[in-house]
DNA sequence: GTCTATAGGAAGATAGAC
DNA sequence: GTCTATCTTCCTATAGAC
């Protein structure tokens, strides 16, 4: 399946998941891939392209692991919590995730070339997220009053700053996914069913 | 007043704001700051004393300015939206601090030694939002049910996740700031003198 | 497309004078 | 404490063979 770009594009998230994007090493990157470092330049140009690159990978792919263990809850209202929550889980493939993630926006802030698939990979999670909300209304277990689109931001947001906080040692798990259950509380009101 | 050091420090906040943390060149600052590098190396010893030194300075100094044009809101629960919007806006200064403050926990996530440093500046304005929050549930301006620390938490994560957003450029200002206080409102309840 | 080997340069770091 | 000059290391990038 995987060609030899998509093998060095993974292995550009994992190094970057370890390093930062500052932390990566083109050598480091060849190592983890198992190539040499001249296959890198042949596909990718130069290190800036490689970036650009793998935070375009990071964003496409950021969209594709959610929907996984979240289609069996309950009812409208624990599918938006568990896709919040599903950000917040001390598994590999979420804090790479995450941080790699995090390494993009973060870039982006230099680098004006990164904002694009940024901007876009935050307005579909934003709409994913807003769709959740609006779900949940419909089924009677959210407060009519709150706007989808505007909650939905709000949320994600906060997820993203409750990660950082997390990843970056200044908040245990734990509390970051009660604090977030609480942020789904105040926004949509307390739960009907409980 | 100011010493070299200082001098230094200050230089290198705006450098970091300019470039990151991982744009940071020695020789730059040493310009930018109208020193030598030798003189750098002198102080901080090598780069890495130099971000870590750099970023205790600008954890230090975080709390600082948000009192300035805080104090003469009408009430309490305006003290508290006005603390959070104070990171909300398109002043030189604002900017600075907010961007090299997530340099700041962005580059903790890798480099443990930063770790202790961001914890506590964080514990601190943690501390401050929740006596504002506690503050204006005292003046009757929001739910009494309402946990200080958790909505303290909660509302300052959610700065630092809007704030990041705006500088990367996925979220406008003024949306921002409009999210920030439907998040307030959410949380503490609707304003009761409106 | 992929490798080995290496050129070339940028940035970190130091020696030594003042 | 501070500078000028320079060294050294590390890393990006390419040349050339297969």
């Amino acid at each position: 399946m995987a060609d030899r770009q998509a093998l060095i594009l993974e292995a550009a998230v994992r190094v970057i998941a370890r390093n930062g994007v500052r932390g990566l090493r083109v050598e480091e990157l060849a190592t983890e891939a198992g190539v040499s470092t001249a296959l890198i330049y042949y596909h990718f140009k130069d290190r800036a392209g490689l970036v650009q690159r793998t935070l375009a990978f990071i964003s496409d792919r950021a969209t594709g692991y959610t929907d996984e263990a979240v289609e069996d809850s309950e009812d409208a209202r624990a599918v938006l919590l568990q896709l919040l929550l599903s950000e917040l889980q001390d598994t590999p493939r979420v804090r790479e995730n995450s941080i790699a993630w995090g390494e993009l926006r973060a870039s982006a802030i230099f680098d004006t070339d990164l904002r694009e698939a940024l901007a876009e990979s935050t307005r579909n999670w934003t709409r994913d997220t807003a769709e959740a909300v609006a779900d949940a209304q419909a089924a009677g277990l959210a407060d009519l009053a709150a706007v989808p689109l505007d909650v939905a931001e709000r949320l994600n947001a906060l997820v993203e700053g409750l990660s950082e906080r997390w990843l970056s040692g200044s908040l245990e798990l734990a509390r970051a996914r009660a604090l977030l259950e609480g942020a789904v509380d105040a926004e949509l009101g307390p739960h009907p069913g409980r």
